[in-house]
DNA sequence: GATGAATGAGCGTTCATTCAT
DNA sequence: GATGAATGAACGCTCATTCAT
């Protein structure tokens, strides 16, 4: 049977070196090495480079969706919502800097174009936790009069530039910084 | 001699491969094609790849000061300056979409952090107009008073993201909707 | 102990495979898969794949001997023991596709040349139902006088050709055309 | 410009250790060392390692009809032009082995069934030089009649069978027996 | 100065074989 | 005895770079 733990070292070493060096940069061989395993046997895991690098986001999602969704409540009011978002997100790319990276590389490449496509054009199943905190902060006219998508970008967009500078150590980016950033976002996007 | 026309045509040739392809799936080959010269043609303009792609960023980067910077005075008032450069911002984008995709793959790699850093820590000679903007919005009490960093991410962190969006055919931004976004983040900025 | 039944399936299934996509279209594990063992269980059987290729050849050829074999007759004059074997030979190969596919694959490779060399060349304990025909032909002066080799590919050599139109589906062969390719055969060879 | 020179050298080196090897027993880095260039260059004569296989089959196949052609008329007696053709066919691959045991191997591939269908089924210009042969030796009445393809495997299965031998070492074939061989085929195919 | 054919290091991937369970 | 996860050498192929013309 396949290991999970070997999975995991898999996915560990890749997330870490593409984070690092970007997709190219980061040869088989060399995660292999990094997740002590033999090269061939990354191939018993994933399909090819590219399913692990779609997996590898995939389970990052989750894992920050399971995250930021801890004690997080629809019944809440809209500015608490939007702040333990926020706060969340902060947190969590804080505490794995490497995730940040890693989504970001892949937001910023094929990858990414095709799985926002899909996920934005297509079905979903679940209604997404942003979606619906936009739909609500419209219908009870908390927020400004905008498409859900730019209500996104105005909450969203000073977090990962801020992050960026943040993981470069440009700044740094304690609780008071995280609140108050939030706050003008939050001054951003209410009516 | 070298001739500047050529050059000129690598560079056009490379950005537009570039922003489409990223950088790795943008072989100088291709680029010397798309060009109309000789592969070992660009090795006479560019030390390498990576020499190309950093002088590529850098008449970007020129390209983009001399845009927002027409017609804009440090004179006016800071709201209106502020205004001035999103909306120019937002313009130029808009017309060179290419562009944004050629720096956001830039900003995303080994390339853009490097760069960042020696901008942000190095001697600069000219103090940059984006700094400039804020030290006076601070100076000023109009603007919050956070770091001008976090100042810049809550300004122009939307229209990154935003940018993307529209690139995708996700939104589509007119006149009217680029006001709006600047609106609100000038709301996200001021005290 | 080992089991004559996994040897069995092992065979079977690589015949098949081989037969289909040649020695290097048809790995050990799909061979494992298809024969309904573990990876590993081949090599308790054969010691590698080798091995596997050239016993699998043997087997072949001992029931092709058994199935031409029943009914014959070297009492019997020898164009009747021509047909017979050509007729049998015929039928055997239209029944068994695979068996003449997987036969072609091996005498056209280093396996095949080395075999036939062993054979021709070595000391050979029982005498070749074939060699044993020719030599009967010429003692009894009925066959042209050639070296047996040269009798063997006149008498063969059509067969080889045929089917391998026939199972490419270019020709049908059916007993009567089997029949009268024979008789040219045994042109070719009768005095 | 690409040196025809060097398309020779891989072409010579590619046959001559496929011949000896197969396929897949002939790397392409061994091809390239052979024939004196880089792994890369044979790659700016041929888009991949099919490609090489089935341009190779061509050449031999252009070069075998420009050998077999010479001194060939419709015009003379079939009888005559059958020897002819089969003579000059064994002289061809006595002359050159690693041209035969190239062509075997490829018509025992997927290569070959595929080239082989083409060629039976498509739309082909020019009529084949056997065909004709048949086709007249069937319309004067000289041949058995027998469906072409039967025709031609009568006629060439024992050159393929024997060609076989001669180059395992195992019968020599000289003008004598070439000869004796070809009429042996003729009473097959003769009515 | 311009070219593009030639290069070979390095990539992603496969698969015969091993060995701990 | 049977297994199949693990291995790593070896493959086909790409592409940044060089250099003879």
């Amino acid at each position: 049977m396949l290991k999970p733990d070997k999975r995991d070292e898999i996915l560990r070493a890749a997330i870490k070196l593409i984070a690092e060096y970007g997709f190219h940069g980061a040869p088989m061989a060399m995660i292999a090495v990094r997740a002590g395993v033999g090269a061939g046997t990354i191939y018993r895991y994933f399909e090819n480079k590219d399913v692990l690098i779609n997996e590898l986001y995939r389970e990052l999602e989750d894992k920050i969706r399971k995250y930021i969704l801890s004690g997080y409540s629809t019944e809440r009011p809209i500015r608490e919502r939007f702040v333990h978002l926020n706060t969340k997100l902060f947190r969590f790319f804080i505490e794995f800097p490497l995730h940040f990276r890693y989504l970001e590389q892949f937001h910023n490449s094929p990858y990414g174009a095709a799985y926002r496509r899909d996920k934005i054009l297509g079905e979903s199943d679940e209604k997404d936790v942003f979606m619906r905190l936009f739909e609500d902060g419209l219908a009870q006219q908390v927020m400004k009069d905008l498409p859900i998508l730019i209500l996104f970008c105005l909450s969203f967009g000073p977090l990962i530039t801020s992050m960026r500078d943040h993981i470069l150590g440009f700044i740094s980016l304690d609780d008071i910084m995280i609140e108050r950033i939030t706050e003008a976002c939050w001054d951003g996007v209410k009516r």
